[in-house]
Parts: structure tokens; C-alpha cells; sequence
DNA sequence: TAGATGCTTCGGTCAAGGCCGAAGCATCGC
DNA sequence: GCGATGCTTCGGCCTTGACCGAAGCATCTA
């Protein structure tokens, strides 16, 4: 069955070490160029150069060239699933690793986004603090929002019209964060969320990685609307 | 980032055309034998059985064994939507492969297990009936069980409580099929109906495959319960 | 036009791992 | 017990592909 080279193909792309941590890179969502690539996957840029002409290829990064500049991203949010659902049986394989936890790493858990919505203690903090107050319900399958959770969309100012195709009530979906085991919100609710907080300066990003940090405005925001105390 | 290393090594594990193919088999979500994954694989006992030694320290993969012989099953549902997922986007970097579907491509296009719920042309009918009768509602992200297809299923005598922890509203996964590239229902929802479909003798499973064909009996039932006419 | 910067291509080295044949254990049936 | 069957381990062959240095192309700046 040439399906099953394929699919072989995909995985093996996201089997390399080097092109796992450019992918990795790039789950925020962001275009990033070859050589931030190399340096966050710790290889040479001419390395990088031949590993994202693959994942090219391979259908799993698209390639925007600007000037001197090549941005690449993930083509599509099938990737960006993709990924998430290998880290997340990455994440039930990995060993107990209670110690060695980097500054980076403690950035990352705290909070981050996860190709175009919140994860991290902050994710899984929203997510919980919509649903004890009735604005969402969750399974591990499937997501929905209430009626005061539409309400309160709106009253913040969030279009959940534009970003998911509205009919009737409105679909969510639940996203297992490798780090905390319990279920953040994604979906295009999720994505409207999280782009809110970050054109409402709720949140901002850390350098060139995925980690977030929360603004003092953010702080208060998350306090007042959601009741989320100290998070991170 | 050692976590980094652990996901690279999964995706890995995933990425041998030898392991793709056992992993492939798995995917109806039976218990096979080594000797029954090297044939599908199309490699020798000895090799396979290396492949499955690794999978099964990976996590992919958990053995257990029985008399003389070792059935090897997909170690969780986390594992299954993995596979899922990278067939999805297998699936859109496939090129247009339109002649060359040989009769056993046939078959599981035209009905196939994909862990525990139904897919293929058949499961995506099935959704589509239960979505415009108004029995389910779905979207790219979330479905939801009306209380008209609560109902249904009831006279049915599907047992949605039992398979998921019910709480007011159920709540169901569309799962993206790759050969109709539209939504199939998967989910405890869609794993309760396959179920269902099994027990009452409407569907069998194909010799060792994942496709499924419909019985005299499910042909009838999917007509008069569903409205679906001949499917594949 | 000249130099700097981003990126890719080329060439060669080298380690990882897939594959099978043969042999070794375990379990079942008789 | 004894052979048959299912599975694993061992040893050796061989392809794949990851890696980097050096050089080449493209684009921006001055």
C-alpha cells in the first residue's frame, strides 16, 4: 500500500532530533527564519537549510520568502495537531523528570501558546475557570459554550463568528497539555482567546520561544474576568 | 531540552515503513501477533519482532501475553489519535494517487475500523445522516448529540452513559477522514455506535484487516434506521 | 559597485539502524 | 518425553541519512 510510505514519511520527518526541535520551535504559530531554526535546534544553518527543504517537501512546513529573509511556518493546523498529538504520547512515554527542570523549561509550563492557543498552567487555569463558572463544558472529546459563555465573549469583545463558522451553538475543542495532564482550551474558541489576551496586551512573548509572559495588565485582566489568582 | 529527545524518538518510532505498517494494522484496535504483524508488515518474525520490542519500550505499543503467543495492541486512545493525525496529514501531502487503488485499498475506503469507531466511506455516511437529521451537530473541531439523537440512540439501546461520563449534554470528536476528507463521528460517541453496529451483526470485520463489510442485516438496518443506501 | 548577510548546494565522512539467516528459548499438543 | 510452533537473540551485511566545511548564489546596505 504506497499510503503506508507515506505515512512513514510524515512521522520519520518529525523523527529527527534536529527537525523535531524546529517544528517544535514552530508550534507557536509564528514564521520563523532558517537561521533561528539552526540556532534553536542547536545545528548549523547549511544542516537546518537541508532539513527544512524536506519538511517542505514533506508538506509539513510552508515557506514565505521576503527579501533576503525565508520565514517558514507550519503549513497547517493538521500539522500543528499532529504535533500536539505526539508530544502528548511523548509526554505519557517520558519518565518521571521531577528534577532538572530548567528556567526555560518552568517558563514554558507556566505558560505558552500551542500553535495558535494558550497552554500551560495559564491555559489549563482559563479553561478551568470558564467551566466552574458555566461558561464552557468539557469531555475529553469535545468542547461547547454555554450561553453566559457566549455572553461573556461577547461582552469582552471577542468574535467567535469570524474565527470558527457559526451555526447555532458554538463547538469547542479540548487540548491535553503535555505538561499539566489536564485539558486546555483549543479550537477556534481557543485561538480567539488566546489572540485576544495577546492584542489586549494580556500576555506577551518571550523572546523567540514559545514560553508567554503575563503583563501586569494581565494579571489584573485574568483576576478581574476570571478570578485566576497568581499564575505561572 | 530532553523532552525534545523523547518526542523525536516517538515520532521515529512511527517513521520505519516496517513499524508504519504494524502500527497501520493496530489501528482497528484488536490484539494481533507478532507472526500476524510481520506478514501485513511484510517483513520477517525476526525483524518484526525487534520493531515491537522497540515500540513496546517506546509506550507505542503494550504486549500481553497468552499461552505460546503475545498479542501486541496499541498502548492507549492518545496513541490512536496520534496515528490518526499523522495519516491526516499524510493524507493532504498525498499526491493525486488517483488509478492504482487496488481492492484492498477498495475495501477499507469503503468501510474500515479506525481504532474503535467507524470510517471510511461508510462512517462518514453515517455521520452526515445523523448530522442532517438533526441528530448530531459537528464542526471541524467539536460535535454535540441533540436530544433528538440522544433519543435515538436510546431506542437503539446504545448505552451512551457507559462509554463516557455523561453530564447533562453529550458531547462527541469529528474525526477527519483520509480517504472521504470529510468528518467522520469518533469519540466515545462514535466508539459506542461502532460497538453497537459490531454486536447487532450489521458490520464484520474483513479476514485480518480494518475493513469492515456490512452484512445483509446492516444493509437493511442502515436504510431503515439511518436512510443510508448502499454504501461502497 | 563593493561588502555584508541570509541561505543553499556540494562533497565527503561517519554512525545509526534496518534487514535477514541461523540458532536458542519457551510453550503447546500428543 | 518429543516434535512442532511462536517468538526472540545474535552476528554480519549494507543502505540511509545526519552532519559539517567550503564554496556559491541572492539580496540588502552603503
Amino acid at each position: 500500500m504506497a499510503n503506508n510510505a507515506v505515512f512513514a514519511e510524515v512521522a520519520s520527518l518529525a523523527g529527527d532530533p534536529g527537525r523535531a526541535g524546529m517544528l517544535h520551535a514552530l508550534m507557536d504559530g509564528r514564521a520563523l527564519t532558517a537561521t533561528e531554526l539552526a540556532r534553536v535546534a542547536g545545528i548549523t544553518p547549511q544542516t537546518a537549510s537541508g532539513h527544512l527543504a524536506r519538511l517542505t517537501v514533506g508538506g509539513l512546513v510552508a515557506v514565505e520568502k521576503q527579501g533576503r529573509h525565508r520565514y517558514h511556518r507550519l503549513a497547517s493546523p493538521a500539522v500543528a495537531r499532529m504535533l500536539e498529538s505526539i508530544m502528548q504520547v511523548a509526554a505519557d512515554t517520558a519518565p518521571p523528570r521531577k528534577a532538572f527542570v530548567g528556567p526555560r523549561d518552568q517558563a514554558l509550563r507556566a505558560a505558552r501558546t500551542c500553535y495558535d492557543h494558550l497552554a500551560g498552567n495559564l491555559g489549563v487555569a482559563l479553561a478551568d475557570a470558564l467551566v466552574t463558572r458555566g461558561h464552557i463544558e468539557l469531555t475529553s472529546d469535545a468542547g461547547i459554550v454555554t450561553d453566559t459563555g457566549t455572553a461573556l465573549f461577547d461582552t469582552l469583545g471577542i468574535d467567535l463568528d469570524a474565527t470558527g463558522k457559526r451555526k447555532g451553538r458554538m463547538l469547542c475543542r479540548p487540548c491535553l497539555d503535555w505538561s499539566e495532564r489536564r485539558p486546555h482550551l483549543a479550537g477556534s474558541v481557543g485561538a480567539a482567546l488566546c489572540k485576544h489576551c495577546m492584542s489586549e496586551g494580556w500576555i506577551k512573548h518571550v523572546d523567540g520561544s514559545r514560553a508567554v509572559a503575563i503583563t501586569v495588565k494581565g494579571q489584573r485582566k485574568f483576576r478581574e474576568v476570571f478570578g485566576i489568582g497568581s499564575v505561572g
